[in-house]
DNA sequence: GATGAATGAGTTTTCATTCAT
DNA sequence: TATGAATGAAAACTCATTCAT
């Protein structure tokens, strides 16, 4: 990726995330993407060197985004327990239902052709703040004491089928809706 | 051979679905899907007429097993509903597991440009037979008096994350793992 | 063209011809002439080595056909010369009419990749007796003087427009069209 | 280059028409029309959605420079019907004579499978001016009172039959054969 | 001989990428 | 830089021909 106007990289992001979501990862198209973003699909070229690049750039803009979000909400360790936990629980839920198409592209390009070996060895720090509130439950005896990677499908499925509804506006991200998802989380987590 | 080959529709299936494994929707490539079942390129053009057929009849054919599955698990109403409830879960992770590249297929075409508008309108009899366990949960206050979608998104989230780390060997499928995983489910909605 | 069922290769041609009329020659596909045919498309393989050969060998055989005609008609001198150039006038307008399909595919067939040198030197005596009658028309100056080639080009050129339209239903076959042609035909060549 | 070249149009059109001339509307492909054309195959796709689009939109600039043609040669009432359709023979002779291989290729393209539903139902007011001048003709008792339909045949007929043998060298487009076969023309159509 | 499913070479068509402007 | 027409390699698709039955 050149440096050159960040606020064009910022477009084309937007506009094969865009794409993404009416076409999905094999619908997705360089003249597309360009015409979505209001340029020239040479112009793209200009920003990344390769659709490869393109799409490898934008799944680590998109991760880098998510796990920056999660480590900001786990600061304030004063508070207990559930009380992070169902800040987590809101802030997860809102943002992946406002940022569900990034979520998906997220996950569908990981098992895709199009994702490099470089890419693949890409951080993921994400999981490490929640393991630890989960362990810290765990410990405390708050929570089941099940193996985390058991806990985590339970939390992360849960909110992938929420913010799908929601984004699809088959569901309202009310305040009812935030408090009474998390109560089924919690009442499947809780020992 | 002078009869259409019955047996050459499922081996064009499952080499599509295998394919699709390694490299995702957007990877997939007719000469490789031939190559993958062992026939010619050509031979596929006999039994559908283009990619996109092909694909929309993978996927009605994948939706029509799991729908199989969902309503033959639902027969016996002598059971009290939370045994009842365990046998579709076993029976749905266990599938789940075993089919997950067909699910996960049925997920990533829903929303790709292949998906044809009578594919989109093809029936969706998967969720009423759960509509139904649910909403006689609900009337014997057994379970949480919430919205089915969102009882559902609990118990489909779960089952899809689960059965994804079963089959990429992160999680085993072990009676123990069953239960565990039914009891976070089952805490999640009773009441 | 091997020695079998000689009603098959008839059928072959007839199929091919019919075909030919619907969808033109760039449209004449094996398995369509097969199943015009009644046949499997191996089967044309039997009596003909390639879809080459077999137009090549339909060409040949139309050809037989017209020249076969034109030269029966010749026989008798006794009568004055417009009497028999009528007599061919309206047996070849009869039998353009009829074998119309035949005759366009002959023309077309001419200016195509398929035919082979083999048949380009195929013979063409059917001009032959025509460039005699009009010699002797020319000699005993009854018709005009001019180059046989132009003179023919009046004479397959009416023909091969009237014979049109008859086949096509825009004009009928009759007496009176045989005699109004035919006097637009004379009129033009007699000098 | 930036804007869409309109010379390129002609140029696949010129291509696609000599490549016609030497092997026929079945062995028009697209790869060799580009080389023809000295274009990439790719670059045809730009013009022209797909092979059956360009040889549909090829017939009906054909037909509409042969109508153009034959419409433009009509303006003068004042001369006498002998002399304006003198005009209209010469014109047409030499139009039909350079413009052979268009001629043909509609002729063949009408019959072929690559015409549509859309280009069948395209103007066909050719016929209109010379219509007007045989009914002229046929009122002022100059012409044979014959059906349009049969005049045409003879002038059409011998039109594209004496343009054939120019393109094909085996006469030579002089005045003499102007006049001789416009002799021809008229002895035929004269009262 | 007859069949028609299977084959794969040869087309058509697509689309990531280049490059002249 | 920005453009978008042009490119051509690669994919989808066709269809003459083969061959097991």
């Amino acid at each position: 990726m050149k440096e050159k106007d960040p606020n064009k990289v910022k477009a084309i992001f937007e506009a094969t995330i865009n794409l993404f979501a009416k076409v999905g990862l094999s619908g997705l198209k360089m003249s597309e993407i360009a015409k979505e973003a209001s340029i020239a699909s040479g112009t793209i070229y200009i920003y990344f060197d390769s659709k490869e690049k393109l799409l490898n750039e934008l799944y680590k803009d998109s991760k880098q985004n998510w796990e920056k979000l999660i480590s900001e909400r786990l600061v304030n360790k004063q508070l207990p327990l559930k009380t992070r936990f169902k800040a987590i629980w809101e802030e997860g839920l809102k943002f992946r239902t406002f940022e569900y198409n990034k979520m998906v592209f997220m996950e569908q390009f990981t098992n895709s052709p199009f994702i490099s070996e470089d890419t693949k060895v890409f951080s993921n720090k994400s999981i490490q703040p929640i393991y630890n509130i989960l362990n810290e439950g765990k410990e405390s005896l708050i929570l089941k004491d099940l193996d985390n990677t058991i806990l985590l499908c339970l939390v992360y499925g849960l909110l992938k089928e929420i913010s799908f509804y929601c984004q699809s506006d088959n569901l309202k991200l009310t305040k009812e809706l935030i408090d009474s998802t998390f109560l089924l989380c919690w009442d499947a987590l809780k020992a």
